[in-house]
DNA sequence: AATATTAGTTACTTCGCTGTAAGTGACTGA
DNA sequence: TCAGTCACTTACAGCGAAGTAACTAATATT
């Protein structure tokens, strides 16, 4: 069934949904930004800042801006000062977190065997130093 | 349950299995090798690249290395002439596919709602270029 | 002698995502 | 008058992923 979809994906960018959503989901802080949503309902600007400790002030923005205008969260603003913004999942948002999930289990389970096989294979390339 | 481990994420690189898994997916060509292969069972080398049309030979190679350092492909070569070399999924990189297919599937189930909502972004911005 | 085949490698460049640091606006409270 | 708050913006810099193009090994075929 989806599998004449899967054989676009020979194709070029925009014909193909695999690139298509690694490309929304693929950087750095949109889906830890969608699952901090997803786990505390609605937060606020610097609420989102603390939350996710590592991420710039530039990048917060650039995320939230990126996800609003693709439909997945929703910025409500309150006519005040000093200024109030808070962020929440739309229901396209939230319907993103259960395959996100998956994704997530698949990487709590598979890790440990990932890195021991990176680590298997480091220890290959320092025995074979290769004469050359 | 998983969500104390969520709250993890705050902190750097190796302790966020969402960066984790982010960082081993999000490439730009893993996940269709993984899913090339997972629909065609096993593929020489130029098969794939005939079946990722715009790959380079380059990204064919670093990415078919790193998914077998990482231990979701396997990779058997025959002692022959013209050299002949096989490509498969191993067991960690077939559970791979059911939670990327989650993710495509909503890919496609919502690609259309993201594309209509940039378009009404990108409207809204042209209606209104700022007095500046 | 030249060409084709398969599975790569190597050197180099480019692109764009991400980070840093500083500045902004509008108002409140000391 | 000056610092503080909140939610940003702007300009600039850096780095790593990705792309391009040419080259290689070893043999069979013409």
């Amino acid at each position: 069934m989806s599998k004449e979809n899967l054989r676009k994906c020979e194709g070029d960018r925009n014909d193909c949904p695999i690139k298509d959503v690694l490309y929304r989901v693929g950087d750095k802080w949109s889906m830890l930004t969608v699952i901090m949503l997803s786990d505390h309902g609605t937060l606020r600007f610097n609420e989102l800042h603390n939350l996710i400790e590592t991420i710039s002030q530039r990048m917060l923005t650039v995320t939230l801006k990126t996800l609003e205008a693709d439909g997945l969260i929703a910025r409500k603003m309150y006519a005040q000062i000093p200024p109030k913004v808070e962020y929440s999942l739309t229901e396209l948002g939230q319907s993103l977190v259960p395959p996100l999930m998956s994704l997530y289990e698949w990487a709590n389970v598979s890790m440990p065997a990932i890195k021991a096989s990176r680590e298997r294979h480091q220890k290959q390339d320092l025995v074979a130093p290769d004469n050359r």
